[in-house]
DNA sequence: ATAACATATCAAATAATCTTGATATGAGGT
DNA sequence: ACCTCATATCAAGATTATTTGATATGTTAT
């Protein structure tokens, strides 16, 4: 069982690490094969398939099987939770007061 | 010399560790002390420190010196930087048409 | 200047993540 | 059924991140 924290962590693991960065560019310009991703990056296909997981798991990526093939592309649903999420790990709250040092 | 994947990682870095996003959640309530942090936290002195260290670095966190006590707090500036760069990462840009598979 | 305290840095141990090569799975074609 | 190809999974090693305890730095008070 995840606890909350792990689950928010999963979606931004996304953008923690060079190679995915770099198949995250080459998405925005549209869907691509697992085979083109391949060519275009200096990693193994292990590796590929590694960080492929690890993009879907997290919700920004959608995957799609066609015969072999399988096409990898943002997803605007996970693009957008992740939004949401951002703003909302990142915005005060108001409830609770400020505390000076040594407060409890 | 970082690469731009490093800095743009370096960002979310702060929201892949539980105790980030633990530390995330109590400065939401406002501004807190260093000692404050390490009140409600399961973490040594020095880790905190080096979990601080890594949200300043991710210029989520804005840290200032009051005497002996270091108060940290959510940084707006930081925080809209990486929602505008997270929207960045994940908008299809027209420019590049979509590639089927096998095709250059 | 010295002592007491808050925080930072260092170094070593541990844990998590990433890479790589080998093998497994699953789809299509013969 | 068998072969080939695309992708996934596994296991081992390499790399990086995190934790922990010890020490260093810097501030305030005496």
């Amino acid at each position: 069982m995840a606890t909350i924290y792990e689950e928010q962590a999963k979606v931004f693991k996304a953008f923690c690490d060079e190679n995915r960065l770099k198949i995250l560019e080459l998405l925005r310009g549209g869907e691509k094969c697992a085979c083109v991703l391949l060519e275009q990056l200096e990693l193994g296909q292990s590796g590929l398939s590694y960080h492929m997981k690890i993009l879907s798991e997290s919700g920004i990526v959608d995957s799609r099987q066609e015969g072999k093939w399988t096409h990898y592309k943002l997803s605007e649903k996970g693009s957008a939770y992740a939004s949401t999420l951002l703003k909302e790990l990142t915005t005060p709250n108001a409830v609770t007061a400020e505390t000076a040092c040594g407060q409890t």
